[in-house]
DNA sequence: AAGACGGGGAC
DNA sequence: GTCCCAGTCTT
């Protein structure tokens, strides 16, 4: 019996010990490309457990990519409410608009096609082309970068290593069963090669590994760590009859981009000066301010309510809307929000 | 090349 | 508390 390569070891593992996932549904060697597409959207850094409820509910309300395609942007955008990284729902949306149009509904069975499309770049359009049509391609996520890293024991930071890698993932890309290879691949970075733990014991790639059962393998990949700095914002609570809130649209650019929220102050990139006048309102801070991470920064919160006020007062504000509380559900408010919703619910 | 862009689960 | 995830786009 000759040798196994390792994408044969980690095809065989796949067949044995896959996860079962709502966007794997087929039993074949390719899947639904519709799922694929959508579940590689939100899959973008972002962990599996996190996206499946997301995903159960985003298919079966736009079950096909028609229906997604002609939906309105805010109908997609408060089923993504929750999940993060907002412009992947426009992307989506856009990209689900420029197929039905431009393919007829097809999703191209092209790299170049794919990459071209708005939220798809490398990553996305390789594990398309894989998943969804076991076409080889050179997929590398950050887990499959994490096996390498570990595999070959590379010293040099990630962050200036990720083309060693890529060349190194590139030689073991197998010319048939890529599906399962490269989801495979993803399945054990995730369940045994972990960031923090790893259970070489059960990972069927030992053999290939340098660091394999060292306490050391956990360092890999190297990375060099970032300083994070902290924001103070003032966020306005302007509440009618007791059970309406007022929330603005955001526009399309920057932080919570399309989404539904409340006026604030003191802490975005770019000043807006016409929320600042809000400080003219009669108004009291609620005492416990709480603080919440971003990836970039962390974020003092500071909440402000406000009854008492006159339509002219408000009228610096665009896109403004009063939402009843029982309504807040239908909105697309980014958890931030939410939370500080919750807060402010607690107490009026 | 570096920073912006969310949120929550794992530890 | 810290880390980091099936990355992409902008600066």
């Amino acid at each position: 019996m000759s040798k196994l390569i390792l994408s044969e070891a980690v095809i065989n593992w796949y067949e044995k010990n896959h996860r079962k996932l709502p966007w794997r549904s087929s039993t074949e060697e390719h899947f639904n490309p519709y799922f694929v597409l959508v579940s590689e959207f939100m899959l973008q850094q972002t962990v599996v457990k996190t996206v499946i409820p997301y995903f159960n509910k985003f298919v079966s309300k736009f079950y096909n990519i028609f229906i997604l395609a002609e939906a309105d942007l805010d109908e997609v955008l408060s089923i993504w409410s929750g999940l993060g990284y907002y412009r992947r729902a426009k992307n989506l949306h856009e990209t689900s608009k420029i197929i039905c149009e431009k393919y007829n509904g097809i999703i191209p069975k092209s790299y170049d096609d794919l990459i071209s499309l708005p939220g798809i770049g490398d990553y996305t359009a390789s594990a398309i082309m894989s998943i969804a049509f076991n076409y080889p391609s050179n997929v590398v996520d950050g887990n499959i970068e994490r096996i390498f890293s570990r595999l070959n024991k590379i010293d040099t930071p990630i962050n200036k290593a990720k083309n060693k890698i890529r060349f190194i993932a590139k030689k073991h890309v197998p010319t048939s069963k890529v599906s399962f290879y490269v989801q495979g691949l993803m399945d054990i970075g995730a369940t045994i090669c972990k960031p923090k733990i790893s259970k070489c014991f059960e990972c069927p790639l030992e053999n290939w590994c340098r660091v394999s059962n060292r306490v050391e393998s956990i360092i890999y990949p190297i990375k060099e760590k970032k300083t994070i700095k902290i924001r103070k914002g003032t966020f306005y609570c302007i509440i009618k009859n007791n059970n309406s809130i007022m929330l603005i649209k955001n526009k399309n650019k920057g932080l919570f981009a399309n989404m539904d929220v409340l006026p604030s102050f003191g802490w975005e990139k770019e000043k807006h000066s016409e929320v600042e006048q809000l400080k003219n309102l009669e108004g009291y801070n609620l005492p416990n301010k709480f603080y919440y991470a971003f990836t970039h920064f962390k974020l003092e919160v500071n909440i402000v309510i406000c009854k008492n006020f006159s339509k002219k007062e408000l009228n610096v504000l665009k896109k403004i809307e009063f939402v009843k509380f029982v309504d807040l559900e239908k909105k697309a408010i980014p958890s931030l929000i939410k939370k500080i919703l919750d807060e402010v619910q607690k107490c009026i």
